[in-house]
DNA sequence: TGAATAATGGTACTATTTACAAAAACTCAG
DNA sequence: CTGAGTTTTTGTAAATAGTACCATTATTCA
């Protein structure tokens, strides 16, 4: 039965209207799993809820669109009103649809998720959140809603596409070392690598630009300091590619 | 500014309730981009719009989602009921959410997609389309809303994913030649492949069972055919592979 | 029976991946 | 000043995988 027309019956034009209606009384919400890396764990943004439904629980920013908002709008300002984040690069996910996920109502979700570094951006709780802060993936456990099981999507999605798309550097600061890179791949997907073969497949994308720089201040022979390449991380991005190790 | 909670304002619970009331009325669709493969060329099921918006338009099998209907669900639902098609296996694809895309007031699509064999399944038109036809993919030109541009989004996922995950066997019969398997991928990729070596590289994989057939009534060696074994399969559909040619 | 056709098997060559060892560059203790 | 400790960086041999291409095989049809 099509919503919007119905050739069989002739309603009234009122009853028409009621009927119709009923299709119009969904909520769409935001939510934003926002990945960070503090150079050891994989950590995601998470708010606390300082008002019902779920008041004082964990939760992903994320809040109902406005009616005259885009969605992918509406995840920039939710996040930013919540974290005090800026406008950052979020992909959207998944969206989350089934009937009972928030007790206030029929409420679709529409999961939007992002990487970046966290050394860069301090939270700041804003609007309802009584708090906003990183916590290491292992760390949570029970959130608001069906937010747990949005994070368990959103980590094997990042799990899939960092072996196939230049993904991932979001997470490092602007120059980083290959080893520092290294243990973020070690930490997204939770295996390890050969520390001179993952150092030749990568330099073999040709993605980093090599800089005239090292460490310095480690008991150690200084690492040579890297940052990569926009435009060829644009061009691999488009294309895809295997990384498998 | 949150939907639900407010704390710096105190309104009457009336006007809190109208204030709350303008944030659920959105409306929900789904759309399906159903892929099709006939050996030849890469199809859509595409119907065409029996009513307004849009009337005689071609556009993808899509309608609102009911009150109390999981999104998942209704994908099922409305494709059966536009296209006669059963239950397929529909994966999620992206959610179109601006706010112009519908006419006739705000509604954000979740987009579904599958591939299926196209000589299994005949679609007759139900409900308010009044086709339902397989269209080669190139033969597309304008849809209804924004359906060129999701099938656009669908095409692009399909490409990549086919490059990644083993999927694909969807869109063959269960038996099937490795010259027609081959057939499938350079319709999807666009690409020409060799012969011998996508063979190897195939039946590396491990995936395919060879079966103690042959095609017949060809008039030149006939091959053999084979089947997907299906545990195989979902153990590569999990850890995800390779497939660079 | 042989021409036509596409499937299948094989092979030499090249490129990539893997495992592991050796050398290099730094700090720090003595 | 020197050598132990640590990690980076380079190198390399062996194993594995990919590529191009040719030979053989099995069928139909004239």
């Amino acid at each position: 039965m099509s919503a919007f027309h119905d050739p069989q019956q002739a309603l009234t034009l009122a009853a028409e209207r009621e009927r119709l209606d009923s299709f119009f009384h969904f909520g769409i919400s935001v939510d934003c799993v926002v990945f960070g890396f503090d150079g050891l764990d994989l950590q995601i943004l998470v708010i606390e809820r300082g008002a019902n439904p779920y008041q004082g629980f964990q939760a992903l920013p994320g809040d109902l669109v406005h009616p005259n908002e885009d969605t992918d709008a509406a995840s920039l300002r939710v996040l930013h009103d919540l974290t005090g984040l800026p406008d950052i690069y979020l992909e959207q996910l998944h969206t989350f649809g089934r009937v009972d996920r928030h007790p206030m109502g029929r409420v679709v979700t529409v999961a939007y998720y992002s990487l970046i570094d966290i050394r860069q951006y301090a939270p700041k709780p804003g609007g309802w959140a009584s708090q906003a802060q990183w916590v290491p993936i292992e760390k949570i456990s029970t959130m608001a809603f069906d937010h747990a099981r949005i994070v368990e999507v959103a980590l094997s999605h990042l799990q899939h596409r960092i072996r196939h798309q230049p993904i991932g550097f979001e997470l490092l600061t602007e120059e980083f070392t290959l080893a520092q890179l290294q243990l973020l791949y070690e930490a997204i997907l939770g295996t390890q690598f050969d520390k001179a073969n993952f150092r030749k497949k990568i330099l073999a994308m040709n993605l980093l630009q090599p800089l005239e720089k090292t460490q310095h201040a480690v008991r150690h022979r200084p690492a040579r300091l890297y940052r990569f390449d926009p435009q060829r991380y644009s061009l691999l991005m488009e294309r895809g590619f295997a990384f498998e190790l």
